[in-house]
RNA sequence: GGAGAGAUGGCCGAGUGGUCGAAGGCGCUCCCCUGCUAAGGGAGUAUAGGCACAAAAAGCUUAUCGAGGGUUCGAAUCCCUCUCUCUCCGCCA
């Protein structure tokens, strides 16, 4: 959410900023809106006013046991005028916050412009892309192939877009959340947490994922409660992103300047119901309704999120490191932004069977966006509540890992060698395949 | 799911219709006193918003005692709904 003062006060440069992103912020509504809430909002407050001094005269003269007919008559006709005054005013609060709640944030001028992901811009790169002597299999065949990745039954038991891994496939995967969660906790300084995978709207509304994409959320009911009707609506919904949970933490909170940065990170189950992606990566692990990943959340000082932002990326890199997996950074640009970044870098993978890099983290700075719809505050030097600013980072996406350890690492009889730094979680496996892991 | 109790400022806690944004205490800040890191005295100490203003300060003003609604000229106080916390019972991984 945007400040209104700086709506009411810049709103030009505003609109103009907010246009590199596609989005066009309706001003004349908005203008229209703030002319008549001045108005009815002064009128408001002079009633309640005259409401006020009266009701205190009344107070005096009966304490004095004073008639207090006259009184009482003057003020007889005010509650109506009252009440309208400020039914019109709450119905114009409404309507100028529902515009605010979606528009997004502004992009930091570091931000490259451009209208969609053509234009991002790459940073830096990492890694030697591996020369294979034979034909490479993507994720899917090379699973399959192990009979330990199973998509047919995934389906049998809930439909597209859902996996089942088995045997030293399910454990690869639990290897590699548990060495991002050692990896950021004991040398990242990071706090561990566990958090709910259901939260409720204001959570959502929090970090910005409500009111406007709610289509994208899974929506959860209690059992044999009546189908959400429009009164009805849900009360969970399903994380779509450790994110929320984690962030939400400070909501409605003011935290001790000495607390300050608050770093945490935690392994959860992601659930997005991917509306609107029909046909696009259909194939494999890439896009699930269900997938896990190891989220890195910054709560911090306004004067440092930027700092923060690129020690965050670090620490998301550094597991592809310790990976050996070839990647990319890349600052996304002005149009390919998510709805509260002011700023974003998303990690890029290589994953040799597509011949390509595919995103793997996508690490924001929101600065004060999320903290001004969750009201997260510290108390700055000069005991001042301020708002903090937010970060966010995947650290990694561990099914999207998974896909490229497969590919990266395949040999030529289908099996894979386990990247060395999984080893000690693989119960000191160093291969899966032919020499019969099951 | 059943029965009961509760939710007040940074914290504790008083307040059952009028001058209450809220006693008192603790904590914190500043000052005074004090031959010394003690004791004492004094002052201050919520947040968000609106108006006006070039801007800041000051000013005027509104809202906020878990949330929302209601009664009333007037609500922390009365009524209704909800949320959360605690105790006991039931059920449950």
């Amino acid at each position: 959410m945007l400040e209104i003062q700086q709506l009411r006060t810049d709103l030009s440069n505003i609109t103009q900023q907010l246009a590199k992103r596609g989005y066009t912020f309706p001003a004349e509504a908005f203008n229209a809106l703030e002319a008549e809430r001045k108005i009815i909002q002064t009128q408001t407050q002079e009633l309640q006013a005259q409401r006020n001094t009266t009701s205190k005269k009344i107070g005096q003269a009966k304490s004095k046991g004073e008639d207090t007919s006259a009184i009482m008559t003057e003020v007889a006709h005010l509650g109506d005028a009252l009440k309208q005054a400020e039914n019109q005013l709450e119905h114009i609060q409404h309507h100028l916050q529902k515009i605010l709640l979606e528009v997004p944030n502004l992009p930091h001028i570091s931000v490259p412009e451009g209208k969609d992901e053509t234009s991002n811009m790459q940073i830096r790169q990492w890694g030697e892309l591996r020369q294979f002597d034979f034909d490479i299999k993507d994720h899917v065949s090379i699973g399959e192939g192990l009979g330990l990745l199973d998509f047919e039954t995934a389906a049998k038991l809930s439909g597209a877009r859902f996996s089942l891994m088995k045997g030293g496939l399910a454990r690869l995967h639990r290897a590699l959340a548990q060495f991002m969660l050692d990896i950021h906790t004991l040398e990242h300084g990071y706090i561990e947490t566990y958090v709910p995978y259901l939260v409720n709207r204001d959570s959502l509304r929090g970090t910005g994922q409500l009111p406007k994409f709610e289509q994208d959320l899974f929506a959860v009911t209690t059992g044999g409660a009546e189908s959400s009707s429009a009164e009805n609506t849900p009360e969970y919904h399903l994380i779509p992103t450790a994110e929320v949970p984690i962030t939400n933490m400070v909501r409605d909170e003011i935290v001790p300047l000495q607390s300050l940065p608050l770093k945490y990170v935690s392994h959860t189950p992601c659930f997005r119901s991917e509306a609107g992606s029909y046909g696009r990566d259909t194939r494999g692990l890439i896009r699930q309704h269900q997938f896990d990943k190891v989220e890195l959340v910054h709560i911090v000082h306004p004067d440092q999120s930027y700092e923060a932002l690129e020690q965050l990326v670090g620490h998301a890199e550094k597991i592809l490191q310790k990976l050996a997996l070839p990647y990319r950074v890349m600052a996304l640009c002005t149009g390919d932004m998510g709805f509260s970044a002011a700023k974003t870098y998303d990690i890029e993978v290589w994953l040799p069977a597509q011949n390509t890099y595919r995103e793997i983290s996508s690490c924001s700075n929101c600065e004060a966006f999320q903290a001004r719809r969750m009201q997260a505050r510290f108390r700055n030097e000069n005991g001042k509540p301020t708002l903090l600013h937010t970060l966010n980072g995947s650290g990694l996406a561990v099914g999207r890992t998974l896909v490229a350890v497969l590919e990266n690492y395949q040999n030529a009889d289908g099996s894979i060698t386990i990247p060395e730094v999984l080893r000690s979680y693989m119960n000191g496996l160093d291969q899966l395949g032919s020499s019969g892991a099951k």
